[in-house]
DNA sequence: GATACGTGGGC
DNA sequence: TGCCCAAGTAT
């Protein structure tokens, strides 16, 4: 990497923050700095693309103007309300903050990175952010756009995949920062990423700081950020069971940890442990359904009119590091069936609209309903 | 420090 | 399709 004397610096804050002033985007978190609606905002934006963030923002103020409001919410509700954002936890540990900033801070927000640091679900860069935003902090917040405009800019080739690269990120970063407007600063890196210093296809030859990007300049631009690639995601073959009874759908919860943790979905089985768990392979249909008929019956206790494959394509649903292809199967529960042991409940179609599912299981209704097995 | 954790978009 | 990316954090 290369270093800046202190002129430059002061060249790259006047150059930055002119344009800056002139070409910031109009955003609904951007109206004020309230730390509140800097924190939902920042929160939101994890991982996640402004334009999807827009309307779950206005919705979430909307729904949850304040702390309070947040922290007395339904978790229900504010799953409701996070419904497709995905990062499911992000939502519960933003109730967790702020049932600590109404019961441990009375209410006042922490006004330092580290003291923000406490709060659940905030971490370097969350904390950072805020800090620079909303309380006018000179530190950094280095999220991916921080990684790839200065990885450029002064050629910093260490791994950003690597979690120990933060800090020399963070220790550069800290060199550049104005006194006066650390909040517009670390915003307008953030602008400078999603416009002119993209990650594919930039146009470093119409940015603002073209004559600062060391690494455009010296043509060997694409070489920048050094990142290692992700292993792509392990294939699961499942089966998905539509139990039904009556016009009701049995849905089961789902552990409170782990992916999709506290969802509602379809009982699922892993096929491959389902195989295991038999004598021989499964082959034929007949098989399956016997085995399958075998494994309800000791899960649920409960006795079992009728299953089988359904015929459909399957569902394929990709995570970050699973790929999903499930099959449906149906079942048909035998009207006096003995529910007692039930560890599940039973939705009705009226019920689906008010529920927050996860991407995946409105996949599997959507499935469902093709091959006629619910409305 | 590596891995888990969702979803949508671009090519 | 598959792969990478998008304002990361928790464990």
């Amino acid at each position: 990497m290369i270093e800046w004397s202190p002129s430059k610096i002061k060249a790259f804050q006047e150059t930055l923050l002119a344009w800056y002033d002139k070409e910031k985007r109009d955003l609904p978190w951007r109206r004020d700095h309230a730390p509140y609606h800097v924190w939902i905002s920042e929160i939101m934006l994890q991982q996640t693309q402004v334009q999807t963030v827009i309307p779950y923002y206005e919705r979430f103020m909307a729904q949850f103007p304040t702390v309070e409001a947040l922290a007395n919410a339904k978790e229900s509700d504010l799953m409701k309300a996070w419904e497709g954002l995905g990062y499911y936890s992000r939502a519960r540990n933003l109730q967790r903050a702020a049932q600590q900033l109404v019961t441990d801070h009375h209410g006042v927000w922490p006004t330092t990175a580290e003291g923000l640091r406490e709060l659940a679900g905030i971490g370097p860069y969350t904390a950072g952010a805020i800090a620079s935003i909303a309380f006018g902090q000179p530190v950094p917040a280095v999220d991916g756009n921080a990684f790839r405009v200065f990885s450029r800019l002064l050629e910093i080739d260490d791994d950003i995949a690597k979690p120990k690269t933060r800090s020399v990120f963070e220790a550069a970063i800290q060199r550049m920062m104005p006194a006066d407007r650390p909040g517009d600063f670390n915003q307008a890196i953030m602008d400078l990423g999603s416009s002119y210093m993209t990650a594919k296809n930039p146009d470093s030859a119409h940015s603002p700081v073209k004559a600062f990007n060391q690494a455009y300049l010296d043509g060997i631009e694409d070489q920048f950020p050094v990142k290692t690639k992700k292993p792509r995601p392990v294939p699961v073959d499942l089966l998905a069971l539509v139990i039904r009874r009556g016009d009701q759908l049995l849905l089961l919860k789902r552990p409170n940890s782990g992916l999709l943790a506290g969802f509602w979905t379809f009982p699922m089985v892993d096929v491959a442990e389902l195989q295991a768990a038999s004598e021989r392979d499964l082959v034929l249909e007949s098989d399956l359904s016997r085995a399958l008929q075998k494994w309800a019956m000791d899960e649920f206790k409960l006795a079992l009119t009728a299953i089988g494959f359904t015929g459909g394509q399957q569902v394929t649903h990709t995570f970050t590091h699973r790929k999903w292809r499930i099959s449906l199967v149906v079942a048909d529960l035998a009207v006096d069936a003995d529910l007692s042991y039930f560890p599940g409940q039973w939705l009705t179609p009226k019920a689906v609209a008010k529920t927050a599912f996860p991407k995946v299981q409105t996949k599997l209704f959507d499935q469902a309903r093709a091959l006629k097995l619910m409305e």
